[in-house]
Parts: structure tokens; C-alpha cells; sequence
DNA sequence: CTCTATGCTACAAATTTTGTATCATGAATG
DNA sequence: CATTCATGATACAAAATTTGTAGCATAGAG
């Protein structure tokens, strides 16, 4: 499954998750969202374009494909966020 | 996302990928299936465990939590064969 | 010219991963 | 009992990746 070794590298679904929804970010704004230094996001962002995920116009932004990558990515979130939640609890208990 | 942060690491997300739909495997089985080192499937293994997403109970499976797991995974699962297919389809021509 | 923001590179230090060998335990076999 | 086998796991050095920081080069604004 080549889709989930180039997901499962560092920073990577946190990048495609920071351009969700349509959002258009410069190269140094994508730094701070998704908490990467340059060299790192360089590389992934590399990957990524070549994967045909993340275009490069006007700022950084998804593909059509990863437009489609992030719809598929939601149940994934969602199980995250419930998570994150039951985790929370289980802290305050 | 502490999730994404987690499913992130080398081998995290093939992990619980090889443990679908109920399947149990011994510590070297997966070694196999995942493609790991033992070193690196171990501290996997340790974290996925303190996450419960995966149970060790006569050999590795996923905890009902790493059910639901896989569940979310399932839309991205179909995207990444559609990528992988039209990559296919793409060098063939 | 100066100031600012941009994408990106350089580089050494720190961390992680890899590959292979090996240990220790327990169950089965002779 | 002695041997063999499979198990989970660790050891360790080499290789690869990541990190953090500094800085470069370009372009636009004032």
C-alpha cells in the first residue's frame, strides 16, 4: 500500500489536514500550522506534489486528488477527535 | 491531533492495517506482515498498546477502540487503491 | 535604497530507523 | 532429561531522517 507509506511519513497527513477546506497557505504559514521545520516540509511537500496531492499555485493548496484524500480523511478525524475526547476523561477521572 | 501525531510514525498505520478484520498475529508474524524490524515494530507496538488501539492477548489484535480504528480507515484504505490504481494506469501509458 | 515577506537551502546535532545477531522462556519431541 | 523449536524481546552499530537555527536570493512596497 505505497498511499500509506507516503501518508505515514512525518508531517505529512498534518499537512494535507492544515489545507483542508480549501485553504490556500504560503510556505512559511504551512511551517507554523503544522509545526515542521523547512527542510522537513520541503521534502514532504516534494512528495506530496509528486504525488499529485498538494499543488503549488498561488501558495500551497490541495490537488483535486487531495480534495478527494481529505474527504476520505474525515472518518479517520472524527475517530481522532473521539479519541482525544475519551483520553480527556480519562485525565479528569 | 495527538492521533495523527501517533499514526504518523514509521509503520504505525501498516500496523493496524496487517491486524484488520480480526486477524491475530504473533510478534513475528506481523514483523513479517508490516515489513518491520522487530526494534522498530516493538516501540510501535508500545505506544499502540498505551493508546489501546492494539490488545496483546495470545498474540497482537486490535482492542474494540482499534476496531473502530479501522472502520475510519476504510475511505482512505479505498482512496489509496484508487491512487495506486491510477498511477498504474498512468505508467502504462 | 530600505524594509518586509517570500520560498527555500545549509549544516551540524539529535533522534529514529534499520538490519542482524542474540537472549531467555516455554512447549513439544525424542 | 536433552534437544529442538517458536516465541517475544533486546543489543548495538551503521544508516537515514528530522530538528532547529541561520541565512540566502528574489520580489514588491514605500
Amino acid at each position: 500500500m505505497a498511499a500509506l507509506d507516503l501518508l505515514g511519513r512525518r508531517g505529512a497527513l498534518r499537512i494535507v489536514w492544515e489545507l483542508r477546506e480549501g485553504r490556500v497557505l504560503t510556505f512559511r504559514a504551512l511551517q507554523a500550522a503544522a509545526e515542521l521545520p523547512p527542510g522537513t516540509l520541503n521534502t514532504r511537500l516534494s512528495e506530496l506534489r509528486a504525488a499529485d496531492i498538494v499543488a503549488a499555485e498561488g501558495g500551497y493548496r490541495l490537488s483535486p486528488r487531495g480534495a478527494q484524500l481529505i474527504q476520505a480523511l474525515w472518518p479517520l478525524m472524527a475517530w481522532s477527535q473521539a479519541w482525544a475526547d475519551d483520553l480527556q476523561a480519562k485525565d479528569a477521572r
